[in-house]
DNA sequence: GCCCTAATTTAGGTTATCCTAAAAAATGAG
DNA sequence: CTCATTTTTTAGGATAACCTAAATTAGGGC
């Protein structure tokens, strides 16, 4: 968590490879983290010894390691940001798995929370995991969350800005033309008896209400 | 190229830093990077001394670093990544620009030149900088595309299949009510302004390009 | 239980990246 | 042109992450 930060790649990807070798509730060894790691043995004891000293690991000289639940929790995060990464390289932009793999290894101590929650969502469901192909499922949190609503919902003197239209024939021409369109902001002046005022960058402008339930307005 | 992979994060940004801080030819001071780099100046010229004798920069003691050739590439290559993945942080995945510039600036040092390509690709050309003409031009050898492109990133009179979207329930509400859900085809018919009209089984409608970078389409 | 081998740790070295303090060079004000 | 001030460099130190070689410990075969 706030240790998270701290943590050097090379300490990251040590705590990733315990992770990756612990069986059951056995300690990891020396020497298969330094064939893991493809560092030597001195190397991955001063850095486990490190990683004990920051309270990540549980070391015990010449009986190996495992993972605190401070390190579980380090691992579980690195797991899943490194599974997102490959998952958008891959699926989304097609890079070869290899190196897909390497790259998201590199990424995956550079990404923050919010970056990791964003790209999750944009991700949606793991395919592999749930059945659903590629549908979305939208939990989080959002305080930035905007609002879309029909122009003809719209309250007098709201702002916002045109998000889509539905056309019909020569509607979308129409609308253009008065500076409606995706893109553009507008303000709902007035709307009585189902007529509704708008001000754009080209001047105002009466809408029917039908028309008006066409138009949708992001805040 | 080759010297680019060797590179150390802290060298690549200091690189950047010297090219950002060139005006005409002018040599940059090392108390100007000390000051940008927020190291200290004996900190910086250990630093373009190294990177001299690399040949990155041409380094004269008492006046100054400027790039050379090789190091000018250097410079571009980290900036268009820096760039491509701001761009991607902030209009695919919404995120904040404070923070979508620091991620940038740490990840742009492990792109590859594959990723690179790809994650270009699939943003298309920045519409702040090219006109709206020459959107689309960018195609596209086979193996430098990604599978799925924004809709926003698509071309005139191209059909595909939603695979996802990205964006929050109201919208997705009523983007699914018009037929533009993962699973179904639709059509771009045509992008005039930034602005998207698109055809689908439930009719016509336009959606700015925000929104559209968020659809995700397959072939 | 003892000893040998394999595993592990310690000791000490290297390099990159930071630092501070002191020395050296450039600059500009008179 | 001189000298005080500012800028830059050098010298020397710390730390992290690697290394090799030597010392230590663990564990299995007998």
């Amino acid at each position: 968590m706030a240790s998270m930060d701290a943590l050097s790649e090379s300490a990251e990807m040590m705590i990733k490879n315990i992770n990756e070798l612990a069986a059951d509730d056995k300690r990891v060894r020396t020497s298969d983290l330094a064939a893991k790691t493809e560092l030597k043995p001195a190397t991955v004891t001063e850095m486990i010894q490190r990683l004990g000293d920051l309270g990540l690991v549980d070391y015990e000289a010449y009986h190996g390691v495992h993972l605190t639940k401070q390190g579980q929790h380090v691992a579980d995060v690195i797991e899943h940001r490194f599974n997102i990464l490959e998952r958008f390289l891959t699926e989304i932009l097609g890079v070869e798995t290899t190196e897909a793999s390497d790259v998201a290894c590199r990424m995956e101590h550079v990404l923050t929370r919010d970056v990791e929650h964003k790209l999750t969502t944009f991700l949606g469901v793991d395919p592999k995991k749930e059945s659903e192909l590629f549908c979305h499922k939208i939990n989080i949190d959002e305080n930035d969350s905007p609002k879309y609503l029909p122009l003809s919902n719209y309250s007098k003197g709201k702002k916002g800005t045109v998000k889509l239209i539905f056309e019909d024939e020569h509607l979308s021409k129409i609308l253009n033309e008065k500076g409606i369109r995706p893109g553009n902001k507008i303000m709902l002046k007035n709307n009585d008896n189902n007529v509704y005022s708008v001000e754009t960058d080209k001047g105002n402008f009466s809408i029917d209400r039908k028309t008006a339930s066409k138009i949708i307005i992001q805040n």
